[in-house]
DNA sequence: CCTACCGATCGGTAGG
DNA sequence: CCTACCGATCGGTAGG
């Protein structure tokens, strides 16, 4: 299953005429390396397997990146700020708290279930990033925790959640966890796993 | 803080003398590498590194272990069943099913917050394991559940907890996570957060 | 357990 | 973005 997006680009041959060049976007770049960091973790993922998966020689990658960890620092903050634009459109929807409690586990499920999404380096690869690094990551996995530590609110003053200041903490960790063994569960649909993550966080 | 034991060996000399000779037992690079793995990652961590924490040259490790990876299936192998013996002590003391589970939560997070233990190797490097050495650590983690599953299913039956047959997943995300936040929080003691985090998880 | 070493690989760069 | 390459490092081994 090799997706590959061509961009067709026209430029001029500085002779009056005209020359195709076929080339992958910086785009392209990430999302080989989110998924090759998913897979097989930062450290163990080279420069040459991301070149290799979008079809370049091994030195053109720092093209568009500088340095490997720049490559890890763009995968998290873009998977991150996408994640939170989902978040938002869910959660600033003014429904009741409960409801918006409810999908916004199925959508964050989604996001780190879903294969398609690569997006569990976000979960695991925080020691991989050096110090100047993770301080812009951790900006923007602020932002994202934000909205939920807002959409909790209510829900701990009821009573429903508990935990107190920790409750957000508490059910990233059930809910991300849910990547170590959801594959070898089998038979459940990622909409029913997140059934009973919301049936196990929310008390009746 | 470069804490090393010595064990002293005394051998003949074969000419009818002693000789006394200082080395580092096999179990000294199982704990360095332990902490080693948890600090930088399984990929990250090289053997020379190991070798230099234990006082070794390079390539001696692989006297006591024929390769890095038996080294990381011995580091969590060990380490998952050091854990199941404490859980076994706590279960099995016939006492109520919420002060089992509540003794589960508080030496499991020790377990895990403790940074003498070096925990952490068991909750994220098991992409890092061969198909083969996995097979072997997923029957340790087994066990380790098993204690744990056996404790909760009084408390699910009661309403206590939910998520049903999941219940126990659910828990180890929860507890587990803290890991990736716990230093930063500052204030709370590991007890104090084992008290919030059975609050998060146990329906009053 | 050390010495000495090997082949392979890696991140990164110069120059086009 | 490619070619060609470099210095460094890595897991592992032979022989003692």
């Amino acid at each position: 299953m090799t997706e590959t997006t061509f961009h067709i680009t026209l430029e001029s041959d500085g002779a009056g005429g005209l020359r195709a060049s076929v080339r992958e976007d910086t785009v392209e770049i990430v999302r080989a390396a989110s998924r090759l960091f998913a897979e097989k973790g930062y450290a163990a993922t080279t420069i040459r397997d991301i070149a290799r998966a979008v079809d370049m020689r091994s030195g053109s990658p720092f093209y568009h990146f500088k340095s490997k960890q720049d490559l890890l620092k763009a995968v998290m903050i873009e998977g991150l700020d996408a994640a939170l634009v989902g978040m938002r459109a869910v959660a600033g929807r003014g429904a009741a708290p409960e409801a918006i409690f409810r999908d916004l586990v199925h959508a964050h499920l989604r996001l780190i279930l879903d294969p398609a999404n690569d997006f569990s380096i976000l979960l695991y690869e925080w020691r991989s990033l050096t110090d100047e690094s993770r301080a812009e990551v951790i900006a923007a996995k602020d932002r994202y925790e934000e909205v939920w530590r807002v959409a909790l609110e209510p829900l701990v003053a009821e009573g429903r959640i508990g935990g107190g200041r920790l409750a957000h903490l508490f059910v990233f960790g059930a809910l991300n966890w849910i990547v170590q063994w959801y594959h070898h569960e089998g038979g459940l649909s990622i909409e029913q796993v997140a059934q009973q993550a919301v049936d196990f966080l929310l008390r009746p």
